[in-house]
Parts: C-alpha cells; structure tokens; sequence
DNA sequence: AAAATTTGACCGGT
DNA sequence: ACCGGTCAAATTTT
C-alpha cells in the first residue's frame, strides 16, 4: 500500500527495483548470445523494463510523463500494429505537471480499447474476467449510446495503489459485443490474475448475476484461486533457455508440467509471440488464454495481437517474481519483431 | 462484519 | 452549460 509505505520503505524499494534491473541487465549481457530464443530475450527485456518503471512509480512518476525523453524506444513503436484496440489516445499528452491531480493525470496514462464479443449464455468472461480484480465505482449514460458505461477500478487500488481501471460498455450495433476501453496498467500482484489464466478456472467462478447489470456490462470480481503453477514455461521462455534464467532466478523451479498449457496457447495464439502473450502480464493474457475457452463461453478475443504488445510487462503476477511489474508505454508497443533488434 | 455495488452529487475540461 | 469521469454515502451481497 502506498499510503501505508514511509520513505524508508519506498527508498528500499525503489532501491531494490533498480539492483533487480541492473542485475538483470547485465545478466543479460553476460549470456546474451547464449540465449538461444527471442522470446528469452524479451523476457529479460520486460523483467529489465518493468522493474524500472516499477522505481519510478514508486517515485511517484508517471511513467508516461518519460515518454518525451525516449525518442529511440518510441521510433520502434508500432502502435497500430494491434488488431482492435483502437488508439483513439495513448500517452502524448504531456501534461504531467501535477501528478496528485487525478483527472489531469488520467490524461496521461496510457488507454487503449479492446472489442470483445461474449455469448450471453454464459454471462461471464468476455469484458468481464480479465483475471484482474475489478471493482465498479460507477455508471454513466453516455450521450449516444443506447447503453450505460459502467467505470472499474483495480480492487487493489487502495491496498496496492494500483490505479489501473478499465471502462466497459455495450456496442450499440451489437450487444454481444463490448468495448472495454482499459485505462492505466497494473502495478499490484494479482494472485487471482495467475488463477484465471490457469486453465478453466475463470468459468467456475463466474458468478450469474449479470442481469442485475442494466448496462450487462460486467462480472467484476472473482474470487481468487489457488495458484497455480503456470510459471515459467508460461513466460515464454523457451526451454533450452532455462538454464540460463534458472541462473538468475535460482529460487523458482521450471515445472515441465506446464509445457501443455503452453502449447495450447500457442495452438491458439498463432503466430503471436508466445513469450508476450503468455507473459502473463495482463490483460492480454487473459484474453489469450480466455480464448482458450472459447468451447465453453464463445467469446472472442479481437485484439490478441494488441494485448500481446499493449501489455507485455504490465503487473506480472508470476510467482518467481518477488516484486510485482508493470509495465511503461514503450513497453506496451513493443513490436513483435523486437527480438530482432538485439539479434 | 466486510466487501462490493448502486447511484446521485461533484469536479474538471470543453 | 454540458458531458464524461470520479467520489462517496447508502444499500446490497457475501
């Protein structure tokens, strides 16, 4: 909790992130062409980016406020590179003067808009469980739109300071179909993230009352399961390149039992780059691994592509990592075809 | 009792 | 003044 986190504390943190980032930097470098896969190498990448941005928020930054002073990430940017989110604003807004101002610095943060269509049947999924914990903290008529915009927090805004929040309303063309407009990345540790995208955990939680809902907008809440072990096949990092990160992170085990979820969303997933989407980081995850269940709630997931490069390092509810990560917007852009910068 | 949702009021931007 | 977004008290749910 940021409130609760004195000076000392956050010092020891911000600290403690910029070791973890050098640290794994230069890991990095040390076994650079020993790294045999690209989806590794992003790994590191993102550990390496996260825990920055991680020291800045906890400097109180806005990690969209250092888009101005990083000319050489953003030209590798690939913002529309995404198949549905639709940019209608990232961060180029530049208003970061005032950062306890919360509606200037909403202005700021990153925000891109996801399409998802959900079969009614089932009620949950689609827009809903993301993995993320979502709390409603509102509902507005929007001029125009035949349905009501409902506003979602983090649940972990006040415990963790998170301020991620998502905003989901139902098209007007067609009510199967919701735009979730996402606002802000995680910066908590989600144990109920890692659940949800641990296999079909997510239809077993999902509540009914969705008719309660006027807008049908959302499930916000699940509750949180037990974790699994989705760890670190599902970060994408290939398995002869295990060694290599087991040589940093020496105290998490690499189960092999895991290769099956990962094939499965491979198997899904295409060509997307395994290692963003099953970073586990976010919501992109979630829809890549919702889509897993597709069978059962027919939701679609149009914007795989977005989430794997929007999110790549958002919060990372991954075990082996003792601290939790998020992302900055450089990272969210990053291109697929990344890997091939440092090859 | 605690957590989550509802809903009208409030705020800032346009 | 209007509108979108957020707050917060009241209410409901767990």
């Amino acid at each position: 909790m940021e409130k609760a986190m004195d000076l000392e504390q956050r010092t020891l943190t911000v600290v403690a992130e910029l070791i973890q980032g050098k640290g794994l930097a230069e890991h990095l470098r040390k076994h650079f062409n020993s790294i045999s896969s690209p989806e590794t190498r992003q790994f590191f990448v993102e550990k390496i980016l996260s825990s920055y941005d991680k020291a800045l928020s906890m400097l109180n930054w806005d990690a969209s406020c250092v888009v101005e002073i990083k000319p050489a990430i953003s030209a590798l940017e690939s913002p529309h590179c995404y198949a549905n989110i639709s940019p209608r604003s990232d961060v180029s807004d530049q208003d970061c003067k005032d950062h306890r101002d919360v509606y200037k610095k909403r202005k700021t943060e990153s925000r891109w808009t996801e399409q998802v269509k959900i079969c009614s049947g089932t009620g949950l999924e689609g827009p809903l469980g993301d993995g993320y914990s979502w709390r409603k903290y509102g509902q507005k008529d929007i001029l125009g739109a035949n349905f009501p915009r409902g506003y979602y927090r983090c649940t972990h805004r006040n415990s963790q300071g998170c301020l991620a929040t998502k905003q989901i309303q139902k098209s007007d063309q067609d009510p199967k179909i919701y735009e979730v407009t996402y606002r802000g990345r995680h910066t908590c540790f989600q144990a109920s993230h890692l659940a949800a995208t641990s296999s079909s955990t997510s239809l077993k939680n999902a509540k009914t009352k969705q008719d309660s809902y006027s807008c049908g907008a959302e499930q916000p809440e699940q509750k949180p399961k037990p974790l699994n072990d989705l760890s670190f096949n599902s970060t994408g990092v290939k398995s002869q390149d295990l060694d290599i990160v087991e040589d940093i992170f020496p105290l998490f085990s690499f189960p092999d039992s895991s290769t099956g979820n990962e094939n499965e969303e491979n198997d899904f997933l295409g060509s997307l780059s395994p290692a963003l989407i099953s970073s586990s980081t976010s919501d992109s995850s979630y829809f890549a691994l919702s889509s897993c269940h597709m069978n059962n709630s027919e939701i679609e997931a149009r914007t795989l592509e977005s989430d794997s490069t929007q999110n790549s390092a958002s919060n990372s509810p991954i075990r082996y990592w003792d601290i939790s990560l998020d992302d900055i917007d450089f990272d969210t852009n990053f291109p697929l075809e990344n890997s091939s910068v440092f090859a």
